[in-house]
DNA sequence: TATGAATGAGTATTCATTCAT
DNA sequence: GATGAATGAATACTCATTCAT
């Protein structure tokens, strides 16, 4: 019989997760240690058992969320679809995740870059991109997106996307199932080529 | 005849460029004050003269990056051109500002919808949007601008643009003035109503 | 059949093994308990239920290493030598003590009056003084000891010889039986009475 | 007009006598920064402008403490004076620094050869021992000394003079000023050759 | 007015000790 | 009995802010 208790008894869990929700709220640097203890409902030393330093938490932090990005991105990922349906796909999932871990969301939006990132954690960041990245050259190639570089593509389109939830959480929009189909359909036609000028 | 050391500038400036420079860099929380007065070659005390805390420090340089955004964004805007051409235009200012203030630039992204941001900043932000959301709302009347609401339109643009300079700060990209346009175009394609469908 | 694992022997001896060991090396106050449990290959929690406190288990060691002392020096002293072949043999006891039980040696060494000694440890202290005062007394009353208080002789002799083995542990020195011997007659010569102006 | 108020104006000088104080009382390890700084009557963040680490603080203390001796010792120091006048003017500038620098003195006690110590401590650890160290092998050479290795008549006699001031500080004597002359002369006995045995 | 040394509350982290298993 | 995860007070150190000069 164990852990049946009220609170779950997983103490490294609830570490991650008040680190999550306070770092997505008020960043790395503006979280204190025994904040963080306090959320997550243990004593401050028993983060150090677990985590051995701020930055090993954040690393921790960054990489479970990035991992749950790219489950989430990836799979089911039907390769095999047309240019535009598999756009549809991506974009749902990416919508998906934003919806369902918004704390991940901003987590990740929050903590680009960071100088106290390791390298596992920047490995995974490119594991991530690249199939992506792999996606918007070939549709490059194959003349169903625009001539741009790839990293450009998909600038323009992740931007914009986070653009969109930025505007929700930050209170200036509701996004119904509706617009975010609008939203996917704009963004397609940012990614591919213009008919504009093509002949008669 | 007064302080003809080493840097004439008046300290105010001064304070607020080092505020810029870090904030941009390390954020608000991750900035110590003794250090942005060294960053400043003034004394500690002497930021207390001109600001009366930190809190304060941050929303003049907030103030101040914004206002110089609204400046450069709708200074010289010829509304009486057509959509597309005004499209480019703001496009333009834009990445203008985005290329010779690369720190006011950076430091708005960073400090988006902080809590420490008080209401004269908020006021200012808001300030920016209302022409652009005029701007988009006369759009989409006019049937130029897809059927989305104004904040949508907003949030995409925005953050397409951005997602492209980060990732030219990240390293990920060089935006040349040819790929700019090639930008502008994609976004104006998500902006205007698709002609999918539209036929004879 | 009980505890057939790794290391066999009782508890309580690796613990005091393992904090002999420790505060030899670092002293009392730069020991940590977790670190002396892990040194000793027991459980935290194992060490209190043995020894109820820190200051508890350095008593327990410091009592322990007094006797080893008072035991190695006091055993099969032959009482009825003359005075000289008596030094000779306690200078040989306290070298084989140093020799075969550094840890015990440079223990005692570190851990002299320290005020988280206990009474009991303080009257082992004493316990171990005072045979070697008695013989100083007796040996200044027969006339071959020089006319200073026991303690100033004991405390000369005890000097030198913890000086002595210092010097090895330091890197200083290597001493060899022959040093030993040499300065065993270096310090009867500091303990006896010149014979300097002594004539007729 | 500087600092001419009740407690001495000078911060460093009051950190650097708190922490002498309290670390040849209670070791470094056994030091609490907090305690320092109330005990120096300063903030605790004053140390840290002062002595940027506790082991900066600790390596400042040994310095002083050992360059304070190295004076005291070699200071006026007459060699050409014969052998045996010579070891006593040390012994009385030994005396001398033990008697007006009891700190100091304790502290060198208790803080040789730690592992906080860092390169310039150790340098000038030396830098106190060479001088002796000549004297020691000019003796032996000129045959006033017994004939051991310098190093082992250095241990001799520096452990016996520290054990007799250990003895009056552990409270089991008083350093007369006659008792001082007889130990000087119970250190000469077992420094010089003894004449045992010479005879005609 | 400007300074920068000083402050002490606050930060990340450690550690003696406890207690559920 | 033995464990080692958990604790929270204590530790070394930092930082926003003040104030004597």
């Amino acid at each position: 019989m164990k852990a049946p208790a009220g609170k779950p008894e997983d103490k490294p869990a609830r570490i991650l997760q008040a680190a999550l929700t306070l770092f997505a709220e008020r960043g790395y640097a503006g979280t204190a240690m025994p904040d963080l203890a306090r959320h997550a409902g243990v004593g401050a030393g028993t983060i150090y058992r677990h985590f051995s330093s701020k930055e090993v938490l954040v690393n921790a932090v960054f990489q479970h969320a990035k991992n749950l990005l790219r489950e989430q991105l990836l799979r089911e990922l039907h390769l095999e679809l047309p240019t535009r349906a598999l756009f549809t796909q991506l974009w749902q999932q990416l919508a998906r995740f934003a919806r369902e871990h918004p704390l991940e969301f901003r987590f990740l939006e929050l903590h680009h870059h960071q100088p106290y990132l390791d390298e596992d954690s920047r490995a995974i960041e490119r594991q991530v991109l690249v199939p992506i990245w792999a996606y918007c050259v070939a549709s490059r190639q194959a003349g169903v997106a625009r001539d741009m570089p790839a990293e450009a593509l998909m600038a323009l389109i992740w931007g914009a996307f986070v653009g969109l939830f930025k505007a929700e959480y930050s209170g200036y929009l509701q996004i119904s199932e509706h617009l975010l189909m609008q939203a996917e359909e704009a963004c397609w036609a940012s990614f591919s080529p213009s008919s504009t000028g093509v002949g008669p």
